[in-house]
DNA sequence: ACCGAACTGTGATCGCCGTCACTTCTGCCG
DNA sequence: CGGCAGAAGTGACGGCGATCACAGTTCGGT
């Protein structure tokens, strides 16, 4: 009820080089919400089947937190959608979606989905690349799991994170660095560990805290402690 | 050069709804191969793009072995697929294939895969069917490493392998049972682990080993062991 | 029926890291 | 300014499971 303005799909990657029109009439196809952060988008198990698109804010795709322990998945920016794979196998939802911050999110109806993915072969194509990219990721993941030690896969997900340093050339930043039970959740460890994991490094010099700011003064040597991992 | 007949892709899974004429000339389109028992089919990091059926045998699909410890993420049979993502986003192979036994595969150009893709939505619908599973799988797998011990894992792959047993209803089979460093590799644990974890059941009756069959005597008691995760 | 190779069961050890329990510290809002 | 909530560092402890080592066993081949 705010502004009506704004309810468009423009951003949106998946239909990035489709006809402006084409788009607008998507976006009048969509349902559209806003989410304060926390928000539950989607829970997981459920039947829905809407593809959702983040037009505005970021979203944690997270495992069913059944019992304690949080997983992460991924975080999602501005211009990704979610809920794909409920609508291509009708399967129910495999993960939830929470808003990380106000949220605005456009909610299309599956059919209208697919009788898209026929209609254009570009779309279809950018989907699979889509797809690709997150069997790759989730097999990195897996991979770091089962070799790397909980201490090594933190340094793994720092260097996910870093940014080059603008003002001095070949450092690198992590600005702002999120919580530390984030970045626990995404490495599948604790709170605690990624504390220690950091804070054993101070020390040595390698790394540098200064506020929310997490400087890496020495990228090389940094991810040669991980253990041999170029950068797949 | 032994046989020359049965070089045909009629038994793949992607291609099961097309005329068996089509099937012929895609068939024709193919390098034809066959590999032995532990001989590589695909090189991880590889900058090869072809897509790969599986005709006969079976496939480990392994991550990058360096430095000792061996990770599968699927075991293929026949009628699959290997090799898509490559195909489809061009980046360097993501994946080790092995071969685990004697197996014959048909080896398609890329641009001929995807023209594929283009010419046949039914393909395309397929393949991202095929490709929402792995993800699928994949999220079930780092769930599991994040939030299961080891123990419980591989009670969760013995599950995943049995089969209900004809003779008597009720009961699950295993059969026959892999090597135990292949569930190892599976649940991203050690051969003895494994091992430990079987046998610590022997005892109480759950489980029992005759030969190389594993029998499940009491599934439901079996599922409530590893914690509460119902049949996602 | 043999032999070697691969697979299996087990014991002993030990380090990582998950858990619990506090103490700072940094905002934020009254 | 003062108090409160969430975040961050740190110590102590204990258990799981990786690792090493070896004995027993099954299997495939000739």
């Amino acid at each position: 009820m705010e502004k009506t303005a704004e309810k468009s799909l423009a951003g949106v990657t998946l239909f990035e080089d489709l006809d402006p029109q084409v788009v607008k009439s998507l976006s009048e196809a969509c349902r559209w919400r806003h989410y304060r952060r926390g928000e539950r988008i989607i829970e997981q198990g459920s039947e829905s089947r809407e593809v959702l698109f983040i037009t505005e804010g970021a979203v944690s795709i997270m495992g069913p937190s059944a019992s304690g322990r949080e997983v992460a998945f991924a975080t999602l920016g501005q211009g990704n959608h979610i809920g794909e794979l409920a609508a291509i196998d009708g399967e129910p939802r495999s993960a939830s979606a929470i808003a990380q911050c106000d949220t605005t999110i456009a909610i299309m109806p599956s059919d209208r989905f697919l009788r898209l993915l026929q209609d254009d072969g570009r779309i279809t194509l950018k989907l699979l690349r889509s797809l690709s990219y997150m069997i790759r990721s989730g097999d990195v993941r897996i991979m770091e799991l089962s070799t790397l030690a909980a201490t090594h896969r933190v340094y793994a997900e720092v260097l996910r994170l870093a940014v080059p340093d603008a003002a001095v050339p070949g450092q690198w930043v992590v600005r702002p660095l999120p919580p530390l039970r984030e970045i626990a959740s995404h490495v599948s460890t604790t709170r605690e560990t990624v504390a220690r994991a950091l804070g054993g490094l101070y020390p040595s010099g390698l790394l540098r805290r200064k506020g929310r700011n997490l400087y890496i003064m020495d990228r090389p040597a940094f991810e040669k402690l991980i253990g041999g991992r170029a950068g797949s």
